[in-house]
This record gives structure tokens, C-alpha cells and sequence, in this order.
DNA sequence: GTTGGTGCAAAATATTTGCAGCCTT
DNA sequence: AAGGCTGCAAATATTTTGCACCAAC
């Protein structure tokens, strides 16, 4: 993580009269250790792995708290559970899902975006967020399964 | 409804050797009474209402085996739990969620649909099934806020 | 009659919240 | 010092499941 993103949400918190408390910075730096695409339950035990105590709900109000500030966005994934993504450096995507190996691919059109607006304009509509779900089997699993058949 | 769900779903249950009992039936016809977009607890409470009484288990059972015999799809809000649409119909069309007034708009366009395949194809992806969820304003809530400013 | 289905209530999963004491500002 | 923040545990919310009895085929 670059200090960037501590930067920003230092300043969300308190451009909103909140505090930085160390466990937000915990939870921040565990969000932004690596991982694109995570679960709240993921950043609760990376936290336990490394020797950081810190309270589940601890983490779900700081992920809400993340996602205000602009650092995550909420990714609608297959399961009941909300998946997060980061935001920086990321500025738009969708998302190939692959129900084989689970992998999320990213990818970017700038035709698709177009047209989506188009679609809104047409509607009367106006649009603050979009999110384009592509479920199916990702070409690594095509190539698996055509050398291996069951 | 039309009596082609009640074939349709007869047809998938029999071919997978389950059972049409009372109970699905009561579900069935509560799914296709009119709403388009619905959760499973509307479901449950629509039929206590109408004096039919059926468990919540058994919907839940229930809206699993539809969207398993096509006939119901899941759409993903932004909330936490499981909303489903019809298909029958309404061969396929995304989403235009408003935050205003919770409507939820159905839109087609073929030109989205042939970009979103060319992107798949790009990245030899095989696509299954997609779904584009567009938050935002609709037009009406738009001119509403116009009229009556705060 | 066999086997899958149902209701119920308990379990499971995911997330939120009340509260008393703690820590950032 | 003041008020937001934390952990904990209990509360919610949604969905699933075990089990004994029941019904569709």
C-alpha cells in the first residue's frame, strides 16, 4: 500500500469529524496488503494471522466506512456475502466471473461504456454507478478441461 | 399466469423424478400472480394472506427448484438478499436501479449485447449468462425533484 | 409401498447494534 | 475533557438443514 491511501482516508475521516484509530489503520493496511477482490471475513483473519487483534465488527464498520470514502466499491458476486474491490488506480471495470476456478477477471470497454450511457440517456436516466456481471468459464478452464476430459 | 409455467415446471420436476406436490403448486401460482420482481419473503407473506399456508422452508426449496427450471432468475440488488424475476417473457434485458424510488427499470439493446460478447470473445472467455446493473435516477424521480426542491 | 416432501425449529451464515470503558483529537 | 470508537455478545436478517411424519407416484 502507498501512503496514498491513508492519505484519503485520513482526510474522509476527517473531512467527516471521525478519527483515525489504529485499528482503522490496521484494517486499512490489510485491505490494501495485496488483495483485489476480498470479503470482510478475509480481512478479519489476515488481521488474526499477523498478530492483529482486532473485532469483526470493527471490520465491517470500517469497510463501510472505506466504501464512503471512495478507496472500495462493492463487487455483487455470486455468493450472499458482499465481495470489495479497490478503487485507485482502478478507475472503472467489469468483471468476468469464472464458475470453474472462481477467478474474477477484469477487463474494460470503452464501446460498452458508451453504449450503457446511451441506454440511459434513452431512458431518461440518470446513472451514478454500473456494474456489468459476465458469468462463465475462463479460457484457462476451456483449455483444462479440452486436455483433461472428465 | 398461464397454465405454460405449470407445464413447464412440471415437466423439469419430473424429469429431474421429483414430486409436483399441493405446496409447489400454492408457490407457483404466488410467483406468477403478478409480480415481475420479487424476494422470497413476498412470497411466504402473499400466500399467509390468501389463507394458504405453506412454510417459509418450502418457498425457499421452492424458488430454488424455478430458477433451476429456468423459469426464475436471479437478480442482484443492492441488497442483501436474493431477488427473483421471471423469464418467461422476458427473454433477456438489464437493469436500471433507482436509489430515489426503488423502481427497478427492464431495458434491452442488441448493440450491448453484441459488445458484451465481443468482449468475452477477446479474452476467450465463454460466457454463461450476464447481467448489467445500472444504478442511478429515473426520469420520474428526476422531474420530481425538480418540481419540489427541498 | 417407496421415496421424496413438508413443517417446525434449530443451525448456519452474514452483518448490525447496544453498552461500558477506552483512546483520538 | 469530550465524544467518537472498540470489543463483546446479543440481536437481526436471510437462508439452510435435521428429523419425524405425510403424500405423490
Amino acid at each position: 500500500m502507498e501512503a496514498n491511501e491513508e492519505v484519503i482516508f485520513r482526510d474522509y475521516l476527517s473531512g467527516e469529524g471521525l478519527r483515525f484509530t489504529l485499528e482503522r489503520r490496521l484494517i486499512l493496511e490489510e485491505v490494501f496488503r495485496n488483495h483485489d477482490h476480498f470479503e470482510a471475513e478475509e480481512i478479519a483473519i489476515g488481521l488474526r494471522q499477523r498478530g492483529k487483534r482486532v473485532s469483526r465488527a470493527s471490520v465491517y464498520r470500517t469497510l463501510h466506512l472505506l466504501t464512503g470514502s471512495g478507496l472500495l466499491r462493492v463487487v455483487h458476486s455470486e455468493e450472499k456475502h458482499s465481495h470489495y474491490e479497490h478503487v485507485l488506480g482502478h478507475e472503472h471495470h467489469d468483471h468476468l466471473f469464472c464458475t470453474s476456478c472462481g477467478r474474477i477477471i477484469e477487463f474494460f470497454d470503452d464501446g460498452l461504456e458508451e453504449l450503457q450511457l446511451r441506454c440511459c440517456t434513452r431512458h431518461g436516466f440518470m446513472p451514478k454507478s454500473h456494474e456489468l456481471r459476465i458469468v462463465g468459464v475462463c479460457a484457462e478452464c476451456i483449455s483444462n478441461a479440452s486436455t483433461s476430459p472428465a
